[in-house]
DNA sequence: GGATTAGTTGATCGTGCGATCAACAAGGTA
DNA sequence: TACCTTGTTGATCGCACGATCAACTAATCC
């Protein structure tokens, strides 16, 4: 909570624009992660890189395209950070069992927190509304090329793999504000969303998933 | 815009403490469906019934308290008004299909947008984060007694209606928040949510369902 | 080394928020 | 009608926010 400066030096140290934009911008990723983008306050961030409130609105338009940013710079670096990971799958239903199986990790949890954030506040910030479209879009462009691979590939049908992906984030998508809201409820979250990928996707039942089922029914295929 | 007040008198009319506790609690209401939870402010509550800012404050303890206790009537109140419309239903299958139409109809959008303010704010405000648990909990209950029903009654299969009904309502709140945030790209929710009830409660395919089916592979049932 | 450029500061303005408190006045009651 | 309870007001405090601007100074250039 204390100050991190260690000198309480009048003129702060000089440096070149790119760097304190990258320290800014820095600053806000680690304030919207830990409190939320609601968290983003030009006092704060400058607080948090032991520079002036007038620094960072001198560096940034206004702060709702900063919070819009952050938001952007994020959600796209994770986007990158799962690609990534499934570009070592051997076959695109591999991939899809894995990109579920990240998706729906604890790990993630930080980040859904901001798309809640992001939903909420996106209503009436429109450089943050415009933001969460191109993230989602993004999204949904990420998983429907994975399914039209698959396609392309022979792994599975699917006549519309734009409608498949939309359907996808949003059980993702809801059962993980669920799990923020409420841990425990998780449960086998992952287990559903195999079963509605299978299902959709004109799949054997199982095949995407290695671990347990999700409940009932499922299990008596 | 401009205030609603008639005539500038100096001394508001008096009211009997139940009566102006209602006035506040529904002005409250209105505000939030209107603006969102952050919108409720002890100057807007104020303003919108012509008073004091300082009467509003007088009535509520504090105002974090006013927004939780608002969400919360909102939101059991739409419970109320949702069971009230299944109790005409001759079974419990033809229950599920109207919730599943009612829980997803676009008039749902003004307290879905509710439900993303209270996820977000609610992780500031604790008042707020205790009465989304509450309402996330009296859905579930609500849905897993319509499944008991149903599996007493010998209409479907579930051997665990808790689960599943925390499954079916993480779906729909995820498809409802895309819905809102990117209206278009609802298309067919129904559809999906039906197929994937179907599924877990080993219904036979189209059972909930009297409109168009979801994507693909769900129409070569 | 002096001049110039440009990163940075300090001070300050205006807004909106929640909350508090003494004082006022409306309405029921004796 | 006089009194007294209490709903209501006006004024005000303290806080946090975004934003602006002249002045200062560190780095660079000639």
């Amino acid at each position: 909570m204390s100050t991190v400066q260690s000198e309480p030096r009048p003129g702060a140290r000089r440096k070149s624009p790119a760097d304190r934009a990258a320290e800014i911008a820095g600053a806000a990723r680690e304030i919207a992660l830990a409190d939320g983008l609601a968290g983003i306050t030009l006092r704060g961030v400058a607080a948090r890189i032991g520079v002036t409130p007038a620094l960072v609105s001198h560096y940034q338009p206004s702060m709702d395209v900063l919070v819009a940013d952050t938001f952007g710079a994020i959600v796209s670096a994770e986007i990158g950070e799962v690609a990534e990971e499934l570009a070592a799958s051997p076959s695109t239903v591999a991939a899809l069992g894995t990109l579920i199986d990240s998706l729906l990790g604890p790990e993630r949890s930080p980040v859904t927190a901001l798309w809640l954030d992001a939903w909420s506040l996106g209503r009436r910030t429109p450089a943050l509304a415009v933001e969460v479209g191109v993230q989602m879009d993004a999204w949904q462009a990420f998983v429907s090329g994975h399914l039209r691979s698959g396609v392309a590939a022979g792994e599975f049908t699917a006549a519309d793999p734009d409608a498949v992906a939309w359907q996808l984030l949003g059980i993702i998508d809801g059962l993980n504000a669920h799990a923020i809201v409420r841990y425990g409820h998780a449960g086998s979250l992952r287990g559903l969303v195999r079963t509605v990928a299978e299902h959709e996707l004109g799949l054997a039942a199982g095949v995407l998933g290695s671990t347990t089922r999700t409940s009932t029914n499922s299990s008596l295929n």
